[in-house]
DNA sequence: CGGCAGTTTGAGGTACGTCAAGAATAGTGG
DNA sequence: CCACTATTCTTGACGTACCTCAAACTGCCG
């Protein structure tokens, strides 16, 4: 039985703490966050919430790595965000009060926190300072979506498979030697939806990769040097 | 001299009052909000503000047409937006305190008022609904963008110009005969940095849209039927 | 051993980028 | 009103990249 007046912050002990949108939340509304606060594990290929679904709250990946994606009529789909552990996902339908435009899907084994929907409107309207967290990650996601369209416009495809691949290293790359190695936590096919690509090109284009010989590429095994200076390969 | 305790919305007389983000500005701050309240005309091609520039304040279009675009390194660039009267532009740098991505620039004679920056910053703070409303107007953004990444993904970019065209003929448009005809506001080029290909690329577009006669084009003049039923047109 | 999904490879057609030149348009000044 | 210029737009030619259909291959699991 908690004690109300000195509850603990539910992500008090998360990694992402500082930056959380929940941090804001004043001592006395701390209970309301907590009544609402419930933490779930996502095996991998498994999904927290589909396309059209009703929003039941603010998700925010604590571990692994989620997959924002829309399915489109004729079967396709587009990858539309990768997100990683201190990112917070849903906060269009909720913020909105709408069903999900996209669904979201665990690529590797992953570990999501939410706060019930009730809840989180009852915390947000007490403490205003959460909304303009949460704005801000708004404008982040916006940041991000100029980037890819300002990249689809500009940039080769090829090269735009290798900054993924570069920015997944950082992520996933475990040094080996004075190499970098990484097992690519998505198929061909999510590749080439997060590209605009059909599976055959995407395959091509790891192709041409790997005849350039900067980045070994064998199956989902990644490997490049600790600091590739490949930025330099033009837009072919 | 105004009375304080009466003043009028500066916001009030506007078409789009009722869906504006200063709308909620309760009466005790409306002083403040007229204080930073300022309109401006912009005459074609004249900047409203410039990438890199210092944010002034948060921007609302009354009247016209203004375009959101960011100039590359390569003297190439991307229009990522075209604002219409009743969009807020300028939100990302306001909320964030950064400078501007994008610069403004009016495609049409455009007015445009603004609400300086520390002024703003104070009636947002003494309401809270109003960055629940430009939270939304966030959240609207992102929606464009992922609508237009997943066109970019799946829709061929004749078809693209095509729903473009149609689009602008909606807010362009004037009815002649069974007809409706639009000058267009924008350049082949601007068009080309919308699509994300080249002017040439642009001009082989309306080429081949000239010549399935859905849509006839003389320069920037484009007439069309009034009920155009050809969304059929494939993804050829 | 036999499916099965994911991936690769091949062949042919279409569309886009690039470089280049030419045509149309708008703006300017006489 | 015309001549002139600059800009915008169009067209051509050629190489590259992507899409589509098809088939073969891989690893994995039953």
């Amino acid at each position: 039985m908690p004690n109300l007046s000195t509850q603990t912050h539910p992500c008090g002990a998360c990694d992402f703490y500082a930056d959380s949108v929940w941090k804001p939340v004043a001592s006395c509304s701390v209970s309301i966050l907590s009544r609402g606060f419930s933490r779930k594990n996502l095996g991998i290929g498994h999904p927290l919430y589909h396309q059209e679904d009703e929003n039941r709250g603010v998700f925010c990946v604590s571990k692994g790595l989620i997959a924002l994606r829309t399915n489109h009529h004729n079967g396709s789909s587009t990858l539309l965000r990768l997100a990683y552990p201190g990112d917070i996902i849903g906060f269009r339908s909720f913020l909105e009060n709408r069903p999900h435009r996209t669904e979201a899907r665990a690529l590797l084994a992953s570990r999501v926190c939410t706060v019930a929907r009730r809840d989180a409107q009852k915390v947000v309207q007490g403490n205003p300072s959460i909304l303009a967290r949460l704005a801000s990650r708004c404008i982040s996601e916006i940041d991000r979506n100029h980037d890819r369209i300002i990249a689809a416009a500009t940039t080769s495809n090829k090269q735009r498979l290798t900054d993924i691949l570069l920015r997944l290293m950082k992520v996933h790359g475990e040094p080996v030697g004075e190499r970098l190695r990484m097992q690519l936590p998505l198929s061909r096919s999510d590749l080439a939806d997060l590209i605009g690509v059909q599976p055959e090109t995407m395959s091509r284009l790891f192709t041409r990769i790997r005849t350039d010989g900067d980045i070994q590429v064998s199956g989902r095994e990644i490997q490049m040097l600790v600091d590739p200076s490949l930025r330099r390969s033009g837009h072919g």
